[in-house]
DNA sequence: ATGCGGACCTGTTAGC
DNA sequence: TGCTAACAGGTCCGCA
């Protein structure tokens, strides 16, 4: 579910509730996540007061002053805030309850996301710091795109979607990008052009910032931290129009599977 | 170093 | 209607 701007419009709504709030208990129904939530998160998160909530890529930080819960939402996840009292429904993994009787829930079906502890800088954590730029920096452009695709001979889509390469690109913002700046997303990384490139990073930069706006996009079942959905996939151009006229040219659209992931681009659009 | 395929787990839907 | 198979937004890991 959760691409970059999923994450962000989640981080954006609960960021107010618990911001400076002290947690006085943590409860965890399910420990077996992608990995499972360390024991001592607990014990650790009890009395601490949240300092900071920030994004890193598709990673959410909660800081307090003995350490940091780093939480990915995988596929399924969503965190949701709710008022002390509500009951526990189905797959709902963890509460982390607050002084001002608000919890942090975390609900996630298939369980690929993960709620770890670091008390290091999380940013050096092992699973971020290898991470690529964020998307939406200038540290994100067509020269570095470039650069790094000098010698990779991988599909620009896998390519885009790597998370050291440039973070928070999923397989529906990868498909639109590629569709906007017209690249067949099969096109290998190295044979693409660097004036291509900068109209691909300005072509991820406006779908995620639009993407942002809308509130994410909800496909399934995709809601923010008030259980509302998104609203971007009525913006959506390819990704779930296989078979449909491309709205540009009315070209069928295709469907490849790319890695393990479905590809839908316009044969005609995108070379 | 790069690039693949498999793995994690559950829910929904398409197809027989 | 009911069962089964395929597929789903992510990404880490092990192997070639």
């Amino acid at each position: 579910m959760p691409e970059l701007p999923e994450v962000e419009t989640t981080r954006a709504g609960i960021e107010p509730h618990i911001i400076q709030q002290k947690v006085t208990q943590v409860i965890v129904r399910q420990a077996n996540l992608r990995w499972p939530i360390p024991s001592e998160l607990k014990s650790a998160l009890k009395n601490q007061c949240i300092q900071a909530v920030l994004r890193r890529g598709k990673y959410l930080l909660l800081k307090t002053d003995a350490g940091t819960a780093l939480f990915h939402l995988g596929m399924s996840g969503s965190l949701r805030i709710l008022q002390v009292g509500v009951s526990p429904q189905k797959h709902d993994h963890v509460d982390i309850q607050f002084s001002n009787k608000v919890i942090l829930r975390l609900n996630d079906p298939r369980r690929f996301g993960a709620l770890l502890w670091t008390i290091e800088d999380p940013f050096q954590h092992p699973l971020l710091a290898s991470l690529g730029p964020e998307p939406l920096t200038e540290d994100f452009s067509g020269d570095y795109l470039w650069q790094k695709a000098k010698g990779r001979k991988v599909a620009i889509k896998p390519f885009i979607m790597n998370n050291e390469i440039v973070v928070g690109v999923g397989n529906i913002y990868a498909t639109e990008a590629l569709f906007q700046a017209q690249i067949h997303p099969k096109r290998s990384a190295n044979q693409i052009d660097k004036e291509r490139y900068q109209l691909l990073t300005k072509c991820i930069k406006t779908i995620l910032r639009k993407a942002i706006k809308k509130g994410g996009t909800t496909l399934k079942d995709f809601v923010n931290s008030k259980g509302n959905p998104g609203y971007f996939q009525q913006q959506l151009k390819v990704y779930g129009r296989s078979d449909l006229p491309c709205f540009v040219c009315q070209t069928k659209l295709k469907e490849i599977r790319l890695g393990q992931r479905s590809s839908v681009f316009c044969s005609k659009c995108q070379k």
